[in-house]
DNA sequence: GACTAGCAATTGGTCGACCAATTTTTCAAT
DNA sequence: ATTGAAAAATTGGTCGACCAATTGCTAGTC
């Protein structure tokens, strides 16, 4: 009986006005360099107060959609990029993403992160990547978790790899990655120790300029976790919560 | 003269707060869990409205850190990462990014993206990105420069390797992309022509599943691009602005 | 008739007030 | 003393009002 009933929305008004402005731009009907109407009036339009136009364009404007001039008005900015469907509803939702698609893209990224931090690190970044190595390590000896002080190995690899898009994509994804570590309890005991060798076999090859050894090194850190999703994607799929 | 002037802070009040929140969260002050001040104390101890408060707290739910529950309060959600040093202040500031960052993380996520498409791409997928390319066709023989049905081609195969998180990533550095290419005038007349036929390869590959060469052929397909972006990095660096 | 100075209207920016839901406190009945 | 409900205080949600800057119009001058 319970199945009848459809998800309901959970959408914001926010949502719903950005989401109304996001399709006027999308039917052509808002070109770019276009004024949008001043927010009272949006506002008396959507029947809602002020706040919740402002909300939706603040949103927009994050998105690089719009752009707000102060005393002036509300331009669209972006180019008419028809792409921008599905974009802006919700982006970052990362949240809906599966797991295995999230495991198999930080090892795309993280290989790739390696791979060029092997040929462009310099003597600090390698400073910097061992200190975050000597900080797991500590953890783990403790027989603590530690799982922050692995991630600050890894994004500091990415910063060694000179690729300012690899980084904020890596950060990107990297709370999901927790949370969904957290929420499948994947930390296993005893995981911490090997993955500390690993690190250091990460380490080594970058810092002897070696790319294809570094690169593999990692993909083989990460063989585990990405075995593992492949393995709850084929299995039932576990609920997450 | 002007070289004593140093560029002034135009960090929006909203920007300052969640800046003074996050080094809370990032200093221990603030544990997963724990329950923010509420916003008309936040609002008088910072000297700012009510308005700005929430901002900064939209802005920071909106990345995840903070969670906002209705007529409760407002909690530290994330879990303690410590690498939410730098993440939150300005992710997604991709437009301070080396546009040779960009490209080049571009074609690791589409050459992924296009090798994972050869393999689990439906026939479905491949009506839709036939259908992208055709669009792209006829724009390109008008002689019209057809950037946003050049994406669609490439956001259709993104789609077609059923990783979502690939596909969010690329969407997401998308527009940085294609802002970059306006830029620098990198879209040559006669570069569509040549670009119409390496995607109707990259399709045909997709299509006969042969994943190492749909990979290959996008990597030549992005090669141009790539090469043009080292050259810039290695020449003067361009403004861009 | 063209141009400019000045005024009026409109704009986004900011704020405090009100609302409904929740939480805490209070106090009376057991 | 404990427990329960009811009331009071606090919470985030929402809104309209005020502010200063910009814009556009208008009238006055050359």
């Amino acid at each position: 009986m319970l199945e009848n009933f459809s998800e309901i929305t959970i959408e914001s008004p926010a949502d719903k006005i950005s989401r109304q402005i996001r399709e006027l731009i999308l039917s052509g009907q808002l070109k770019p360099g276009d004024r949008l109407p001043p927010e009272r009036k949006l506002a008396e339009k959507f029947g809602v107060g002020r706040t919740y136009v402002r909300e939706a364009l603040q949103k927009l404007e994050f998105y690089g959609i719009l752009k707000t001039q102060p005393q002036s008005g509300t331009v669209v900015a972006g180019m008419g990029i028809t792409a921008l469907e599905g974009l802006i509803s919700d982006i970052l939702q990362l949240e809906n993403s599966d797991f295995a698609s999230l495991v198999e893209t930080r090892v795309l990224l993280e290989t790739q992160a390696a791979t060029l931090a092997a040929k462009r690190r310099t003597p600090e970044d390698l400073i910097n990547i061992q200190k975050a190595l000597d900080a797991y390590q500590e953890k783990v000896l403790r027989e603590e978790q530690g799982v922050e002080e692995d991630l600050m190995f890894h994004l500091k690899i990415a910063e060694a790899s000179k690729n300012s898009v690899l980084k904020s994509l890596m950060l990107i994804i990297t709370p999901d990655i927790v949370n969904s570590f957290i929420k499948l309890d994947i930390c296993k005991a005893g995981r911490f120790h090997r993955a500390l060798e690993e690190h250091q076999i990460i380490l080594d090859h970058i810092a002897n300029q070696e790319p294809e050894k570094a690169g593999a090194a990692m993909r083989v850190h990460l063989k585990d976790v990405l075995d593992y999703s492949y393995t709850l994607k084929n299995g039932r799929l576990n609920g997450t919560d």
